[in-house]
RNA sequence: GGACCCGUAGCUUAACUGGAUAGAGUCCUUGACUACGAAUCAAGAGGUUGCAAGUUCGAAUCUUGCCGGGUUCACCA
C-alpha cells in the first residue's frame, strides 16, 4: 500500500517538475536492507537522466518532496543513488492493527479459476522412494499455495498401472507366490508386489546368462529368454481382456494401492481425482490417427506415425509404432485430452515431473498445439531437479534408493529420541507424544525437501534432514510453540486503538516482514515455488526470536504490551499458515 | 556431436528477477538461562559468485567464448 503511494508520488513529482511520464508501477521500491537505516528504499538511478543532476541530488529532492507529501514518512537518508525512507512508529502500529483486524489476511482468496496439478504418478511395480517424496511434497505444496491464492485446484495423478512392468510382477507371483497375499504374510502391499518385481529381474538375469554362455549376444538373449516371452504373452492376454489375467492384475494392483494409501496417509497428502493409464492409453492413438488424416503428422513406409517438429527447432518424434502400438507420448496426448473433456474450464494444467523429461514435455506441448487444442497454452511443466545422496546418484536398478516409508519412520524416530532427550514432555500422554513426533519428523523432512529451489538439483543428507537447529522445520515449529506459550500466559488483548510514538528496530523489522506475507504467497503461487515460502517463514522465525530475546513482552505495560502481544499473535498465525502451505503442521508445545 | 540445465564461504544454500558492503545455516572459536521456552540469541573467522571479455551509472543475474558437471536426443516408460 505505502509502496504504491510512494511510487505514485514519485511519478507525480517527475510529471510536475520535469514533465516526464513515468508509469508508477515501474518505480522500484524495495525493503531497506537490514544494514541500513530506513524502511523502504527508492532506487533513483532510473530518474537521474530526466532530472539532469547527480544521483545524490536527485535522491535529496525526491526525499524532500516525499516527506512533505506523505505523512507517514518522517525522515530519509541518502546513500549514493538510494533513498532510504523512514516511516513513523505510528505507521507500523497502525499496520499491525490493520493486519490483525483483517479477517482475510491469512485466509484463502476467493476465485473461480480452475487448475489441475498432477504429481506423484508412480508405477505400480515398486514402492515409493525419496525421489517421489520431492515430487509429491512439491506438487502438493504448489496445489495448496495456489488454492490459497484463489485457484480451484484439482490434485491428480496418472497411475501407470499397465504395461510390461506390472506383468513382470504378475508372472513372478503366479510362479512363486503360492497364493499368498500381503495380509497372509504381513507385508505392505506395494512392498510385497515390489518383491516379485525384483524376483523376476533376478530370474531373468540368470536365464540371460545361461543363453549368453550358449553363445548368444546379450540383446538377443534378452529377447529369447523364456521369461521375456512369457511376460509378453501375458501383456497380450491383458490387452485382449483375458479374464484370468485381468483378475490377477486387478488383485495385485489393489495390493499396491493399499500400500500407497498408507504412505500418502502418513505424508498427509491426498488426491481429488485419479487417472489410470489403463483407462486412457487407447485414447491418444485415435487422436493421433485423426491428426494424420488432417495432414498434421507424417507416416513412414513401415506404417509408423511421426510428428515433425523441425520447424520448431526440434526433431521428429515417434507417436505410433509400425505395429500399431503406442508410446508414452501418445498416451500423454490421450490423458491430456481426457482431462479437458472432464474439466472443460481448466485454465492451467501443471505436470510435476523431473527435469530429465524437459524435452518430452516440450514435444508434448508443441504436439498438442499442432493438434489445434486451444488449451495447449495452459499446460506447464513443473520441472524439478533430481535428489542426490551423499554417496552419489540414486539408482533404482542398483538398489541404491531410499525407501519412502523407511525414511519417514527414521525421521520420526529421530524426532522422538531428540525430543525425549530434551525432556520437556513429561506431562504429555503417550498418544500426544506420538502425534508430536510425527509432526516434528515429517515436518523436518518436508521442510528439508521444499526449502531448496525446485529447479535445482539437490543433495539429500540424512543427518541434516533430521536436524532441529538451524534452517529447519523444527526451528520454525519451535518458534511457533514459543509464541503460543507467550500467548497462553499473556492472553490476547484487543489491539485496536493502540498507538506508540516509538518502537524498537526489532519490532519494526518483524512487523515489516509480517506485512509482506501476501506478497510472498502471491509470488510463490505464480512461480510455483514453495521454497519462497520456506525462506520467508525462516526469516519470520529468526526475526521473532531476535525480538523475543531483546524485548520484554509480558512485563511490558499498556499499549506496549498490547503491541508486543499483537506481534506475537500475528507471528504465530503467519508461521502456522505458511507452514500449512508447505503441508507442514505445527505443535502447540514441543 | 546437437539441444537444454547447473557451477556462489570447507559443506548445504539465499539474493525481491539488473541495485547498496553477496545474506543465512552448518562446521570451528567465544560469550548469554535466579524476567516471557537455550530446539534460542549474540560475537569472531570463512567469498576474485568456475575463468575471460562485453553491455550498463550499476552484473551472481543479460551477451559471447572457454573450463568443469549433469540431463536429453529410443519403434523404453
Amino acid at each position: 500500500m505505502i509502496r504504491a503511494k510512494i511510487a505514485e508520488a514519485v511519478a507525480a513529482f517527475l510529471k510536475k517538475e520535469f514533465e516526464q511520464d513515468v508509469d508508477s508501477s515501474t518505480v522500484q521500491i524495495e525493503v531497506t536492507r537490514k544494514e541500513f537505516e530506513g524502511d523502504y528504499t527508492l532506487v533513483v538511478f532510473p530518474f537521474v537522466r530526466m532530472m539532469k543532476c547527480k544521483p545524490e541530488q536527485a535522491a535529496e529532492s525526491l526525499g524532500d518532496y516525499l516527506q512533505d507529501e506523505l505523512a507517514d514518512i518522517v525522515g530519509f537518508g541518502v546513500i549514493k543513488g538510494f533513498l532510504n525512507l523512514n516511516l513513523s512508529a505510528e505507521y507500523w502500529t497502525n499496520q499491525l492493527e490493520a493486519t490483525i483486524t483483517d479477517t482475510q489476511w491469512t485466509s484463502k482468496r476467493v476465485g473461480d479459476e480452475l487448475m489441475l496439478v498432477e504429481f506423484s504418478s508412480p508405477n505400480t511395480n515398486k514402492p515409493l522412494h525419496l525421489g517421489h517424496l520431492r515430487n509429491i511434497f512439491l506438487g502438493h505444496s504448489v496445489s495448496l499455495i495456489n488454492e490459497f491464492e484463489g485457484k480451484n485446484v484439482v490434485k491428480t495423478q496418472i497411475i501407470n498401472d499397465r504395461g510390461v512392468h506390472i506383468c513382470k510382477s504378475m508372472f513372478a507371483w503366479k510362479m512363486h507366490g503360492k497364493g499368498e497375499t500381503p495380509k497372509s504374510v504381513g507385508m505392505k502391499g506395494d512392498k510385497y508386489v515390489g518383491k516379485y518385481y525384483v524376483m523376476y529381474d533376478d530370474h531373468l538375469k540368470k536365464q540371460v546368462e545361461a543363453l549368453v554362455n550358449k553363445g548368444l549376444e546379450e540383446d538377443q538373449a534378452k529377447k529369447e529368454a523364456m521369461l521375456t516371452k512369457k511376460v509378453q504373452e501375458m501383456l497380450i492376454d491383458w490387452e485382449n481382456g483375458d479374464e484370468e489375467t485381468r483378475e490377477l492384475w486387478k488383485m495385485m494392483n489393489g495390493w499396491v494401492y493399499e500400500g500407497f494409501d498408507e504412505t500418502y496417509e502418513r505424508m498427509g497428502v491426498s488426491f481429488d481425482y485419479l487417472y489410470y493409464e489403463s483407462d486412457t492409453y487407447l485414447k491418444g492413438k485415435s487422436i493421433v490417427e485423426k491428426g494424420l488424416d488432417q495432414g498434421l503428422f507424417i507416416q513412414k513406409d513401415d506404417g509408423s506415425i511421426w510428428v515433425d517438429l523441425k520447424q520448431e527447432g526440434l526433431d521428429q518424434k515417434l507417436l505410433v509404432r509400425a505395429d500399431g502400438t503406442t508410446v508414452y507420448m501418445t498416451q500423454d496426448i490421450g490423458t491430456a485430452a481426457q482431462r479437458y473433456e472432464d474439466y472443460p474450464n481448466l485454465e492451467r494444467i501443471v505436470y510435476t515431473v523431473g527435469d530429465e523429461q524437459d524435452y518430452h514435455f516440450q514435444v508434448l506441448f508443441l504436439t498438442l498445439h499442432k493438434l489445434g487444442f486451444s488449451w495447449a497454452e495452459a499446460c506447464r511443466h513443473l520441472s524439478y531437479g533430481m535428489v542426490d545422496l551423499p554417496t552419489g546418484k540414486m539408482k533404482s536398478r542398483e538398489g541404491k534408493v531410499v525407501d519412502a516409508d523407511d525414511l519417514m519412520e527414521e525421521v520420526v524416530n529421530a524426532a522422538k529420541s531428540s525430543s525425549l532427550e530434551k525432556g520437556k514432555l513429561n506431562d504429555m500422554d503417550e498418544a500426544q507424544q506420538a502425534e508430536l513426533f510425527e509432526i516434528l519428523g515429517i515436518g523436518a523432512l518436508k521442510f528439508f525437501l521444499l526449502r531448496v529451489d525446485p529447479r535445482k538439483r539437490m543433495l539429500f543428507n540424512p543427518e541434516e534432514s533430521v536436524a532441529l537447529t538451524g534452517d529447519t522445520g523444527p526451528f520454525v515449529q519451535y518458534t511457533y510453540a514459543r509464541c503460543r506459550a507467550v500467548l497462553r500466559k499473556g492472553g490476547t488483548e484487543d489491539i485496536v486503538g493502540t498507538s506508540l510514538s516509538e518502537i524498537s528496530d526489532k519490532e519494526r523489522h518483524l512487523m515489516r516482514e509480517l506485512r509482506n506475507f501476501r506478497q510472498v504467497t502471491k509470488e510463490a503461487a505464480e512461480s510455483m515455488n514453495p521454497s519462497a515460502i520456506a525462506s520467508y517463514v525462516l526469516d519470520i522465525a529468526k526475526l521473532y526470536n531476535q525480538f523475543y530475546h531483546d524485548i520484554h513482552i509480558l512485563n511490558a505495560e499498556g499499549d506496549e504490551r498490547k503491541f508486543r502481544l499483537g506481534l506475537t499473535s500475528l507471528t504465530a498465525q503467519t508461521i502456522k499458515t505458511s507452514m500449512s502451505l508447505l503441508g507442514i503442521r505445527v505443535p502447540e508445545r514441543m
